[in-house]
DNA sequence: CAGCTGACAGATTTCAATATCTGTCATTCA
DNA sequence: TGAATGACAGATATTGAAATCTGTCAGCTG
């Protein structure tokens, strides 16, 4: 690639590195590669990030909040607390499904980085789970949902949905049955959540 | 190995593989190594079995149809149905948590093997899921129970718990919420199955 | 002087030659 | 005659030497 001019900054390089992903996969991307496709020498990459495992985590972090961010909409919203926790599960589901059907490679390229990256996994779980929390509290609080722990609660939701967003069942999300799976359980969840 | 007299049965073929895949882990474990254990020429497995796959996929059914066996009392007792229901899920919870924990090279050969062999973990899934269906029926026979479809209740439920039966979560099996983490899905589960 | 370079040591990966394995089958043995 | 053998071809795995990569740092450059 051609030496950019622009001054090279962390964000440069995270979008190189994700791009380098995106074209060698997760095995064979190099720091070598990064710092040939920003047209500088990776000792230059290294003054951003320590280690490459470092880099790794970051573009990680990026991608996962993403995915956050794109879901805080849902959770913050006034309507009827039922609605929404159906809703945020079936957005949740539906964007892992689209990014997983739409570019396979990547997807399980980023499978690979959330594999190698369980602070980051951790954090982006904690944030989903305290999003899923604002809903739960929100339907306790309007006597929609029942629940002497709300976080527990939110946390047991999480969980027993994780084979709608946990990217081990990727395979399974293009299913014919997929869809119904998806509503069984979240009607008996949703039912075991009434006052 | 000392070449044993008996005849050569497909019984005794399973068991020498089961005991060179404990040895040598799936990855180096070959027919050669099993015929070698059993004093015999490789040529004579293949009486037996017609492929490396074909020997693969028996040995992890006969491991499959002893989890199924361990918990097909407990589906067919006659208490009451929740309690029944909570004992199930604690008693798959707990029989796969106690082989990942005792033996994790050999539950790792196990996994490996599962995922060579979608059709037999089909039919197990299948076996289990029938067996929730029977308990899920009962409850609804009983009116302890709601449901319009016990089959998808039971596969509902199923799904919901995979977290705790799913081999791809083995190492969170043994961290320090995982029981409180069970307790919390199962009371939401067994809430959403109240009529 | 702040930011970048490129040479370097040790770790990791690649590659091709070598060895082993899978599956078949004509032959042997009891 | 029916079960077992062992040699064989093609596929797969292992190995060790060569190439590449990671992470550091003394020195260059604007």
């Amino acid at each position: 690639m051609a030496p950019t001019s622009e001054t090279l900054t962390a964000e440069r390089i995270l979008e190189a590195t994700e791009e380098v992903l995106r074209r060698h996969g997760p095995a064979k991307a190099t720091v070598v590669d990064v710092a040939r496709a920003l047209g500088v020498s990776h000792g230059s990459v290294y003054r951003h990030f320590r280690t490459k495992a470092a880099l790794r985590e970051a573009v990680t972090k990026r991608w996962l909040d993403r995915t956050s961010g794109e879901l805080s909409g849902i959770a913050a919203g006034d309507g009827d607390p039922a609605t929404r926790l159906r809703d945020w599960l079936a957005a949740l589901f539906a964007a892992k499904r689209r990014k997983a059907g739409a570019d396979p490679e990547l997807f399980a390229t980023y499978t690979v980085l959330t594999g190698e990256n369980g602070t980051a996994v951790g954090e982006h779980i904690a944030d989903l789970t305290a999003q899923l929390t604002r809903i739960v509290r929100d339907g306790v609080a309007s006597g929609d949902f029942a629940s002497d722990d709300p976080q527990a609660t939110a946390r047991a939701v999480f969980q027993a949905t994780g084979r709608f967003h946990d990217p081990c069942y990727a395979r399974e999300w293009e299913e014919p049955g997929a869809e119904a799976d998806f509503t069984a359980v979240v009607d008996v969840l949703l039912r075991g959540l009434r006052p």
